[in-house]
DNA sequence: CACATAACTGGACCGTAGTCCGTTTAGTAG
DNA sequence: CTACTAAACGGACTACGGTCCAGTTATGTG
């Protein structure tokens, strides 16, 4: 409690010029427009750099990698995420129980998956995942979680493999290949997080 | 008991032609001479044509993609384990309860990314990791050995989220850029699946 | 305003995975 | 042995992600 995390958040240490700003914005524009216009994996990063009107080299050089833009894109979706983890309402923010809080955690981000699988997927293509500052927080929060409801777990170690079943290439699999609803991953979810954390099965919870 | 499992053996419906079946061993003896040499990154397609004297239309037809390649050197690896978790000793064969199987089973993987997560990497790029038959040979098993611990959970789901904290990319990343031991990543899993299956934390299991 | 310089720009360029298709060859039937 | 055909072959070709660098421009300073 107090002061719950310093988020690793990304402060460029000198401002942008305003016409590299302008170019950022255009680029991000154009990306948006053309993943959602033509489905992701349909967009190369030449379209983009077109589209955009600005060269390629610029365009690599503001978002060094596809995935790279693909996250940046992802964004603004991930700061409300990341404020509703932190100073948001129970059970998602502080308040609730950490099992209740992890549960919901899944959750949310199973919708998010839900709502932007490809584009996730393509913003962890290869060792991008886990190179990601947005991974680095979920990590943080889930290991907090963890260890508040179990002290004598491995926290650290745990919360990555948790997280691995969020991962967009599973979930796309699961709901694609595997045809599973929406809803059975939830529910899969949480029994995973009650089975982990303990859920009182025979101990008693009269506590 | 009996039957244990049909397993999806891959069986060529039309035998090969000899100056095929020829060049698919000089591919796959190059390429895993290359790989072994240089490192499974510095490998390229051509180089793996080029070391087997054949054309790339060769190369691509025989093993339809650079993942599909990779795991086709694996394949005698595989197929040890694969005869092992069927047909071998406990606990890794059956005997054992299966939640000393799992645990067994996970053990036995980790040791096998530890010797051969370059190539596994390569193996699992893109989709090609929830396509490859192996995954569906580890999937069933795993699904197996669940639904026998613990007839009311949802088998089929959890084990591809156990498998999923096995991928070579959360592998690599834990021990290269985390710098967890194997031990401890052992340990981790012993742990995950204690709680999975209920290791008797409160439940009796006098039984 | 003139200058210096660091940052930015664009597009030519590179290596790679994967495709295509005209040519060659193994196997077979007569 | 010859003729035929389906399979296999190989290398030119494409598309894409990513790099490089020579030229350009925004911005702070005298």
């Amino acid at each position: 409690m107090s002061e719950p995390l310093e988020l690793p958040v990304v402060q460029p240490e000198t401002a942008e010029r305003t016409d590299a700003a302008r170019n950022r914005e255009r680029i991000l524009c154009a990306a948006r427009r053309l993943f959602d216009e033509r489905g992701v994996s349909c967009v190369s990063m030449d379209d983009v750099a077109e589209a955009a009107g600005v060269g390629k080299g610029t365009l690599f050089r503001r978002f060094g990698s596809r995935a790279s833009l693909a996250a940046a894109v992802l964004s603004e979706r991930e700061r409300d995420f990341q404020e509703a983890l932190i100073r948001g309402e129970p059970p998602l923010g502080p308040g609730a129980p950490p099992a209740e809080r992890l549960a919901a955690f899944g959750e949310a981000m199973l919708d998010i998956l839900d709502a932007h699988s490809e584009l996730m997927l393509a913003a962890e293509t290869g060792p991008a995942r886990y190179a990601h500052p947005a991974y680095a927080v979920h990590r943080l929060h889930v290991t907090l979680l963890l260890r508040e409801a179990d002290p004598v777990c491995d926290a650290e170690l745990l919360a990555d493999t948790l997280l691995a079943g969020l991962s967009a290439g599973l979930y796309i699999y699961l709901r694609e290949v595997r045809e599973m609803p929406l809803d059975r991953l939830k529910e899969g979810w949480r029994e995973t997080v009650e089975r982990t954390l303990g859920d009182g099965r025979g101990v008693s919870v009269s506590a």
